[in-house]
DNA sequence: GAGTGGTCTAGACCACTGT
DNA sequence: CAGTGGTCTAGACCACTCC
């Protein structure tokens, strides 16, 4: 009785995974070490530690020196999601993208705008956007009037992190009256502040028109 | 005329996004090969593979044999979002955890729940279930009276992938009586199936109270 | 077919951290 | 202080894919 040969990092991984998902080393406990595992594979440490980082990296196992590898005790779905480019996000769906700047204006170091992103001439998503003057002071020169503020930053203005968040609120009447909707509906919204090192670069507000889902998915 | 040394896989993947930041190699671009960067860094190939692998786990780039690795075109924003168990989120949060059954029904092959989660006595978020019996037939000797649904499928039925989907909708009556708020009230949604191999082991929609949000973070 | 990234090995040293 | 994971090396072969 021989079972598939175990060879490439992914058999280990697999291999694991199978041993976590039929309770053989229940969630909290301790599984062997790197060299052990490694024997009974018959492979490099190295190979081992590939597997087993790949699988702490998705919060399967959490890994610490001397206390060792085990298995997560809280195992949180960890989703990728990945945010596209407004015109790509609509123009993958087989929709014409369309653009309209609603209103612009400098205030202090800061410059404003609202704008609003169509799919096939039906509104998709309200954009409230702060752009910093000091961070990216070529955008006073730019009237953002055929090119969107989103895909301008990109070509711009790199960052080197960011932090973002969905939730949900009622339609301003600002919202509403660019949308086409009534006040108060239901809107996904995103918020994203990106930084370049400890400078900010930019604020938005990405209001949704009402039935827009983010999919994403988790594996293991 | 020196620089800081650099040695391990992080300093290269600074290096690189040092270069793709300051448009030393702009976007569409193929850098030089791996062999070329570790003569150029003075490391093995190995320690430049690890580099530019994170950075094409990260959307920075894009690796394809024999085309070499090109700085992405489009530069997604790729975050990651843990999804907690909702006792772990309230508890985290320094709130005390509450839990409500308030429907129960089997149908067929399936075993349908509702129930509310609660911070600090006050509603947070309405869970609407499906749990299939054939998948896991012990819910069905389950009350769920006393554990969620949410921490009794980890303790029980693994998955090995799922999806999910976040959105905005408007509280149903049956969401508004039991959140305690008005009909149409904004709420954030997170549905989310998950399959064990081919059977689908539960479907959730959870309908958070208005204002809730989900943080997460984007790096490079 | 040839060039690039993907992976594996065997060994070594380092860094962190629990005891 | 000692054990574990984290990383690096030098070399090798493989797998994919563009030409």
């Amino acid at each position: 009785m021989t079972r598939p040969q175990i060879n490439s990092w992914q058999d280990i991984r697999a291999e694991v995974q199978r041993r976590i998902h039929a309770r053989e080393w229940p969630p909290g406990q301790v599984i062997p070490g790197e060299v052990e595992l490694a024997e009974e594979f018959g492979c490099a440490r190295a190979t081992v530690n590939r597997a087993l980082r790949a699988l702490a990296e998705a919060g399967t196992l959490e890994r610490r020196r001397k206390a060792g590898t085990r298995v997560a005790l809280h195992p949180v779905s960890r989703a990728t999601v990945d945010i596209p480019v407004i015109r790509q996000e609509i123009e993958e769906a087989g929709q014409g993208y369309g653009y309209r700047l609603l209103d612009r204006f400098e205030a202090n170091s800061g410059l404003t705008l609202r704008a609003l992103h169509l799919a096939d001439g039906a509104p998709y998503v309200h954009e409230n956007r702060w752009i910093s003057l000091e961070t990216a002071p070529k955008a006073a020169t730019q009237s953002f009037e055929h090119v969107s503020a989103n895909e301008w930053l990109i070509a711009t203005a790199p960052y080197t992190h960011g932090d973002i968040a969905f939730t949900a609120a009622a339609a301003t009447q600002t919202e509403a009256d660019a949308l086409g909707i009534p006040v108060g509906a239901p809107l996904f919204i995103i918020e994203r502040t990106t930084w370049d090192h400890d400078a900010k670069v930019t604020a938005v507000r990405l209001s949704y028109a009402p039935g827009h889902k983010l999919h994403t998915q988790i594996g293991a």
